[in-house]
RNA sequence: GGAGGCGUCGCCUAGUCUGGUCCAUGGCGCCCGCCUGCUAAGCGGGAGCGGUCUUAAAGCCGCACGCGGGUUCAAAUCCCGCCGCCUCCGCCA
């Protein structure tokens, strides 16, 4: 949520901030009217309250005739706060619900537009020249097929389209980028987390991912049960409604956990391999910090990222994502993208934002600062989404005979091997 | 899944049967003063959340006894639903 307070000083910046995610601006104005509306039946319910309280105490030292002419009148009274209780009630769910609709502000430093219109920040790494080598690249699931490491077809077989097993040297693949990726964070100082992937409608909602979102979310009905498409999810609601001690901040976990998606608005994109699948695993990073550390600690996540991306040696860039393709609760978001060889362009493989107050305030995630209680502020960092991280592995390190070089960071966790074979 | 028990201000706890002086008891721990050259002890004070007023503090009001409803003039207390924890049984990786 977006600071009320802010809200109410300074709507101009709300409704700025709106039109640079492309989002509705009337609802500002809704809100305004709301919000006046749920403050004044709040002062009605609480003068209300106070009477009625106060001649309940009186009728409790009263008897005989005294007695019954008091019970007359807080009778009536009684009905009167019934009444404005429900008005009260009634104005702040609305209040509420329209609140949690508007999207975080957004960084005034990030690119204003479209899906399109990121800036490039930086670029890393040189694409191979395959030519130059004398051969036509395969592409990740080709590779993938000789390696005897992806089987998409029994995955399609067992589960559906975008369903994937992992074999031999592939599950040896995730199992050791899952490790290189642990020891990184614990090394960086980050607390390992194996959250629950499976979490309840108020961990969902809190998170920011049931509005424009939840097409993307599968929901289990009959338990009324989310499963998660990213540990940010179980990471955030960790600490939901709780009070964290301000000196013991900041707080970095580094979660696994697999990571669902229905993929509703993709049909037809990326059908081939296991580039776009509807479960996949992921190491995340998370932090609640202080406010006034956050913009600070974003360039620390996206640091990681790109130490991570580094060690495993693949070319790549990085992009300022545009206020219109922020999702709800970030204020800020860098994507790392690697080159994708058989479709000469960048494809994303990481993503951290900065989603500052805007989950803590949905989640009650809070720590006594100098002036009281106030929301901390929470980010996310993608540290290695292991079926993107195969792709990019598989289709840059490949050889002419079908091989893959692997990087020498990732050595150390697969066995001292030095590359994945093909398998007769 | 079945049976039973429990859920009170950081922890423990009184109160629930028999609704109203509960605006919730006491202890421990914690914080701040005072005091004794330090520490402990002792004495006094403070500590939930939201709102409001104020330069600030104090103050005032509301909410809060797991959560949500209901009954009642009035609910920690009675009724219903839900959640969580514990014990036993069953099932199970």
């Amino acid at each position: 949520m977006i600071d009320v307070k802010l809200l109410r000083t300074n709507p101009d910046l709300v409704r700025a901030s709106q039109t640079a995610r492309g989002e509705s601006v009337e609802i500002v104005d809704e809100l305004l009217a709301a919000d006046e509306q749920r403050r004044s039946s709040i002062a009605n319910y609480e003068t209300l309250r106070a009477e009625q309280k106060d001649l309940g105490r009186h009728v409790a030292k009263a008897s005989g005739d005294e007695k019954a002419a008091l019970l007359a009148r807080t009778k009536e009274l009684a009905a009167e706060v019934k009444q404005a209780q429900a008005t009260t009630d009634e104005a702040g769910t609305r209040f509420d619900a329209l609140l949690r609709r508007v999207g975080n502000l957004v960084d005034p430093a990030a690119p204003v537009g479209g899906e399109d219109d990121f800036a490039v920040l930086e670029t890393h790494g040189t694409p191979r020249d395959f030519e130059a080598e004398g051969f036509t690249p395969r592409d990740h699931l080709e590779l993938g097929e000789i390696l005897g490491a992806i089987d998409t077809e029994r995955g399609a077989k067992v589960s559906g389209s975008r369903f994937y097993y992992l074999i031999g040297q592939g599950a040896e693949l995730e199992l050791a980028l899952i490790n290189l990726a642990m020891s990184k964070a614990r090394e960086w100082g980050f607390t390992a987390m194996i959250p629950p992937a499976l979490v309840n409608p108020p961990a969902m909602e809190g998170t920011g991912f049931l509005g424009q979102a939840a097409q993307d979310v599968y929901h289990l009905e009959a338990d009324d049960m989310y499963l998660v498409g990213t540990a940010e999810v179980p990471m955030a609601a960790y600490h939901s409604d709780e009070i964290l001690d301000a000196k013991r901040l900041p707080l970095r976990y580094a979660g696994y956990s697999p990571c669902y998606r229905r993929e509703a608005g993709s049909y037809g994109k990326d059908t081939r391999g296991i580039f776009r699948v509807h479960w996949f695993d992921k190491v995340e990073m998370f932090v609640y910090c202080d406010p006034a550390d956050a913009a600070e600690m974003h360039t620390k996540l996206l640091g990681y990222e790109k130490a991570f991306i580094d060690a495993l040696e693949l070319p790549y860039r990085v992009i300022d994502v545009a206020t219109g393709d922020l999702g709800l609760s970030a204020a800020r978001k860098y994507d790392c993208e690697a080159w994708l060889p058989t479709q000469q362009r960048y494809r994303e493989i990481t993503s951290t934002s900065n989603c500052t107050e805007f989950q803590a305030r949905r989640l009650g995630i809070r720590s006594r600062g100098s002036d009281g209680l106030a929301p901390v502020a929470t980010l996310n960092g993608t540290l290695c989404a292991v079926t993107r991280i195969i792709v990019m592995l598989l289709e840059n390190h490949q050889q002419a005979d079908g091989s893959v070089r692997i990087p020498p960071a990732l050595q150390p966790f697969l066995g001292g091997r030095e590359a994945l074979t093909p398998v007769d």
